[in-house]
DNA sequence: CCACGGATTGGCT
DNA sequence: GCCAATCCGTGGA
């Protein structure tokens, strides 16, 4: 894992702050997914923010439920749910106790297990440039090219199966900030983040 | 290249 | 019973 060896990983006074700065600041950090003894892992290159305080479409919006109740934790933890009959998304919990807020990992950009990656994705491995954008540019393609399910509902992100290392932070003017994709709900909300020129950006 | 709509499970009212 | 924080294939320009 040479790529991401000399990385730290974060620890839980990264993700117990704000919203909002742990948003922008999970851009350009590094998800890593042990497989067994294999390591997946990508930059994280687009995320978007949900707030159940004052967003109608974050699933915290309507109060604790079973589903969501691993957002009202402290940060630092993973939320994964299941839509549209075939999907999951992962989400990286933010703030203090009781906020009900999370990250959406929107996309990333594949760095180490790339052809394990296809083989999850497409059922081989790599066969060109072009697959390899549409490897993980997308939320579900994130969770189906890691292998994130159900399973991994709840985890902690300090633990040593799913984490983020850190890498610097993306200036303030190579991040592009626009309204979040796929919702019905609090759709002016300027939430959504993503790195400048990434080609593994799921939309423009 | 872009727009559109179908698929399909399970959370929630 | 309704419908979603998506993806992919299709059809037309």
């Amino acid at each position: 894992m040479s790529i991401i060896f000399p990385a730290k990983k974060l620890k839980r006074n990264f993700y117990t702050r704000d919203l909002q700065i742990v948003a922008k600041e999970l851009l350009g950090k590094i998800l890593v997914k042990k497989n067994g003894r294999k390591y997946l892992a990508g930059k994280i290159v687009e995320v978007e923010a949900y707030d159940g305080e004052i967003d109608e479409a974050s699933h915290t919006f309507v109060g604790l439920t079973e589903r969501n109740k691993i957002m009202f934790n402290e940060g630092g933890y993973f939320y994964v749910y299941f839509t549209y009959g075939a999907h999951y998304c992962c989400n990286v919990v933010t703030g203090r106790k009781g906020h009900g807020t999370a990250v959406l990992i929107r996309a990333i950009e594949p760095l180490e297990g790339i052809d394990a990656m296809s083989v999850n994705r497409f059922g081989r491995k790599l066969m060109n440039e072009k697959e390899k954008i549409n490897l993980t540019s997308g939320p579900g393609k994130v969770c189906q090219a890691l292998e994130i399910s159900k399973e991994h509902y709840g985890y902690d992100l300090t633990g040593d199966k799913i984490f983020l290392l850190y890498q610097p932070k993306i200036a303030e003017n190579n991040i592009v900030t626009t309204k979040r994709i796929g919702i019905k709900k609090s759709v002016d909300l300027q939430w959504r983040f993503y790195i400048k020129d990434n080609p593994y950006v799921s939309k423009k």
